[in-house]
DNA sequence: TCAGTTCATATAGCAACGCTATAGGTGCTA
DNA sequence: TAGCACCTATAGCGTTGCTATATGAACTGA
């Protein structure tokens, strides 16, 4: 029940703490469970690290050459605001699988104190938005957009690990990837907008979708569905009191 | 430097708790900062409400009251989706004017436990978009639309806290903001959603039908009629392309 | 070779923490 | 007046982060 390798104490404190980090669910992680697993004693963690948060900012830090290894895992595709998405991807996913250590990264805010690791994160995300900008693909300031995409990423993906898991739903997480990808980009708007000026009535709505359906070819309900869905809509939007 | 004023324990241990909570920079407050301040011993604490945990609830939902009284205290613009930029920029300056409350209450973040408050956040910003659906100005589930935003919004919030009051820029809420009401918004004028998934007008028509149809009474279906027909809805309006 | 110095670890314990077993006081109802 | 429910206090438990002090090991210079 203890990490007394070959490894200096050092090390051990590192890989306990982790370790314990990433087992506790959200639980708080005590000294003396660490000081414990790796073999040593109070005063080696405090000689070594100054304090608990000295430790963990060191597991932290190990943590994020991690998380960096990840982000630049994969070969640029060419195409930056591509490489943006599965930057934000890589992100939330890192968070899911280590949330532990993701919050005490992420999210451990104090006022007026900002974790370094979130400076980081920021100019990681912009070195890649500068290749955007190279090419011609940004409407706003590399900083600026690096600023606003993570502030999102690591919202959507606090939001993700405070779930339960089961109900975990990724689509939050692309669906807001993707707002924030196109509003900082200068991509010329193609492709038809739907004509949405109706009023609140139902009766507008039901005609609308009406008019809607005829139009397309929805394949979302079989013929016999369509055609009762149909009767009621028209029933709806001759109602007298919309 | 007591609270003992001629209100009951309960009361003074509350304001006790959220007077050191907004002073306290940062720093835990302990159970018995709280006790002395409110002039009482610590098994009332414990007998009010329950632990430490009990009593910080108890704060955040007072703190959540007035939360929600400043995302209400505007007259509706009658464009449902101003009234959601303006209730972005309370929940920012909420968490601003009070960032020790606005951390227990949003930024409290343990893996698999979801905040109350958050729910009913969410709700709240659901309610509003509701509006937006019905006018025909969503291209998304208003639900959907409303955990985006509010992940963003929280983001947003945190990033602003974390950063050293002098540097704060209000530019990174309003441009992650706007990015966020553009990509679920249906306004013609604006383009497609982004990716280039844009949603038919069949969809945008059948959210909006969807939310009307919540909002009013009507009575032109019968209950089982109903039910049936706001399932084949749903099929239309989640289709993944129109 | 050996005293002097530095580094690294252990023993023991402090103050503060969240919390509680137990008991006493208060005010209401019967 | 008796009984009961509610509320608060005394005292203290176990755990927390951290440290004053001491001991051993390794290196250094004469």
């Amino acid at each position: 029940m203890s990490l007394d390798g070959q490894l200096p104490p050092k090390m051990r404190l590192l890989r306990a703490a982790a370790e314990l980090l990433a087992k506790s669910a959200g639980a708080p992680v005590s000294t003396r469970q660490i000081t414990q697993l790796a073999g040593v004693t109070a005063p080696t963690l405090y000689h070594h690290f100054g304090d608990k948060e000295g430790l963990f900012d060191a597991v932290v830090a190990a943590g994020f050459e991690e998380y960096v290894a990840g982000e630049r895992d994969f070969a640029p595709s060419g195409q930056p605001l591509e490489d943006i998405r599965r930057m934000w991807d890589n992100h939330v996913q890192f968070g899911l699988n280590q949330p532990e250590l993701y919050l005490v990264m992420f999210g451990n805010i104090r006022p007026e104190s900002r974790p370094a690791i979130v400076a980081d994160a920021e100019a990681l995300m912009e070195e890649m938005l500068n290749k955007a900008a190279a090419a011609g693909q940004l409407n706003v300031q590399p900083r600026e957009a690096a600023r606003s995409i993570l502030a999102a990423n690591v919202g959507v993906t606090l939001m993700l690990i405070a779930e339960p898991a089961s109900e975990r739903n990724l689509e939050l997480s692309t669906m807001t990837r993707d707002a924030m990808i196109f509003a900082v980009s200068a991509e010329p708007a193609s492709g038809p907008a739907p004509g949405g000026t109706g009023k609140s009535s139902v009766v507008v709505a039901a005609i609308a979708l009406n008019a809607a359906l005829q139009a397309s070819h929805s394949d979302q309900l079989s013929s016999s569905e369509l055609k009762l869905f149909l009767e009621w809509l028209h029933r709806i939007s001759t109602s007298p009191a919309g």
